[in-house]
DNA sequence: GTGGTAGTTTACCGACTAGCTAATTAACCG
DNA sequence: CGGTTAATTAGCTAGTCGGTAAACTACCAC
């Protein structure tokens, strides 16, 4: 993957688990074991999640005794949404296609 | 890569060469050799990467000639940006905090 | 037909990714 | 100290990714 942010923001993005563990960071800080819980698969693979989203600077990661909780850090994503802004007039003027064709469909087959 | 939509969407955002093609689709629809013009890279190379946006649902191709123009569809970044607005908040606040410690800065250092 | 232009497909390569197991570090508890 | 829990690191495999060169398809013009 390249290395300017914003792809290493949507290549972080880019995985279920990672966005599953960005929601449940979303209801508060969690340790790793916590945020492993739900997953199939072992600690070492969700640590290397954590440090892809670290990197991405979608978390930040603190120090506790034995545990070092990970907390929700989105500024990432508001840079990512910026990005995508510039492109909301298409899917605006998209919608708007849709809805048309939908009062076409509606109105019935014509005959 | 996942197969999930939302992580198809996303991996294909996540190249900065795929990101400038569809920079170049927001001024009209465009022939593969046109988009291929700015980039150092072979046409398969574009071919590949015309694919996965393709497979995003980023772009749609027609058929004119020899010609294979593509257009931008922007409809998977109203949904990428609808999966973000959830974490709307967390930026929002975030930028308080920066607020925040900005302001503390600014009154200059305590002592 | 030949030849040129537009684009894709195939086969290959090196780098990276996601997963595993096993070993290791770090911090607590008794 | 030894034992337990939390988490990371190391080393491996299998698969994907971004790129190439070469061959192929499709269309047009002569």
């Amino acid at each position: 993957m390249a290395t300017d942010q914003l792809s290493v923001i949507f290549g972080a993005l880019a995985d279920p688990t990672r966005r599953a563990i960005l929601a449940r960071l979303a209801d508060g800080p969690a340790t790793v074991n916590e945020l492993a819980e739900p997953f199939a698969i072992t600690l070492p693979a969700i640590s290397k999640h954590l440090k892809v989203l670290e990197r991405a600077g979608l978390i930040s990661r603190g120090r506790e005794k034995q545990w070092r909780p990970c907390r929700l850090e989105a500024e990432p994503l508001r840079e990512a949404t910026e990005w995508m802004s510039r492109y909301r007039q298409f899917w605006e003027s998209s919608f708007d296609k849709l809805d048309a064709h939908l009062r076409t469909i509606l109105k019935g087959p014509e005959q």
